[in-house]
DNA sequence: TGTACATCAGTGAACGCGCGTTCACTGATGTAC
DNA sequence: TGTACATCAGTGAACGCGCGTTCACTGATGTAC
């Protein structure tokens, strides 16, 4: 049955939305189009009227996904001392088990990067964005040594996260989230 | 037609390595049985004489291709300046663009965090033996530090690898690598 | 404002396809005498 | 050492299943008068 056309747009971004939850916990192959549909409470048939393909969704979705994320690491770097703040919330146990919110970089990064170039360009100018956050709060004289810097940061955050849920122990994540934090705040 | 034990057990051992480059290069889900066995030079019917399921394959692959990373470092590791060698290889072009002898936790780490606790265990083990290689290249008092910083230089290591081909740029990958040997090793 | 009709968002069955897995079969290997 | 037979590694067709995608259909929405 027809839909307003402010409900159709609702529902595309529902869409939207849904698979960059889905994807994040799952992978882009982890989830079929049908079960996505349903998880954003509509049926497998509809997909085709908003998007061309499953490929196309999975730029869209990532792009949202990081866009939630970077939102999310703006508002945290208003605060003072941000990057503290910053890295004990990105390798918190928090971040570490909520599979589906977690950062895009760390859980479809190795995907992107056997990926299509639509979707690794997305995730570039997501990681330029991140460093965009981070370069501020770096201490360092000129803006070469800071982005070098965010680099470095970014990197070990990213990397930091990776290896904590693959471990799968919360004392290990602890351990991780320190090391980092020593190497980078103190 | 039947095969000698001997070039039965090397069947076996090619199915596992081919394995190791394969999922490492295209990820768990992105090379099938069939396709697997062809690149091994078998036919798919023979698959479940050697392994009781793909999952079984993906453990014991895993652990090969972990093996094959940290022989490599073990050999680097012995060379003078090894911290900066190390690096150096690990963000080189070189070990980017090999899609499928690089870094078993940066190719496969993400889709390890989504599977099973004895894939899990696997790579947990496999971080232990980079991690021994690493704590005596750091430059700290006691073995508590040490572990701290070697923790810190992986994450890095690991998260600056996906970053770097995430991007898909070669120039990206050279400032990221500048980036973490300068955090590192200067 | 009310009526008549065209539009089109969403439905659900159906498509071909490749997946992991099973199995009857083949014939060289390994074994028993 | 040579022969007869059991074993079993590898083959390739077949299985059910879920995937991405297509399509004829439905009926509420939007539009024209």
């Amino acid at each position: 049955m027809r839909v307003s056309r402010e409900q159709a747009d609702a529902n595309r971004e529902r869409v939207i939305e849904t698979a960059g939850l889905l994807f994040r916990e799952r992978g882009f192959d982890g989830i079929g189009l049908n079960d996505l549909m349903q998880a954003a409470g509509l049926t497998r048939g509809g997909f085709y009227g908003h998007f061309a393909s499953k490929q196309e969704l999975t730029v869209l979705a990532s792009k949202r996904a990081l866009d939630e994320n970077i939102g999310y690491w703006q508002k945290v770097a208003a605060k003072p001392q941000a990057l503290s703040k910053l890295v004990r919330f990105y390798l918190s146990d928090g971040h570490r088990n909520s599979s589906d919110r977690a950062c895009t970089l760390a859980t479809l990064g190795a995907d992107v990067a056997r990926g299509d170039p639509e979707l690794k360009a997305a995730f570039a100018e997501g990681i330029e964005r991140f460093l965009a956050i981070l370069m501020p709060l770096m201490k360092a004289d000129d803006d070469r040594t800071s982005r070098q810097q965010a680099i470095a940061a970014l990197s070990m955050m990213v990397g930091g996260l990776v290896l904590s849920r693959v471990t799968g122990q919360l004392s290990h994540a602890r351990e991780i989230r320190h090391a980092v934090e020593k190497n980078l705040v103190d």
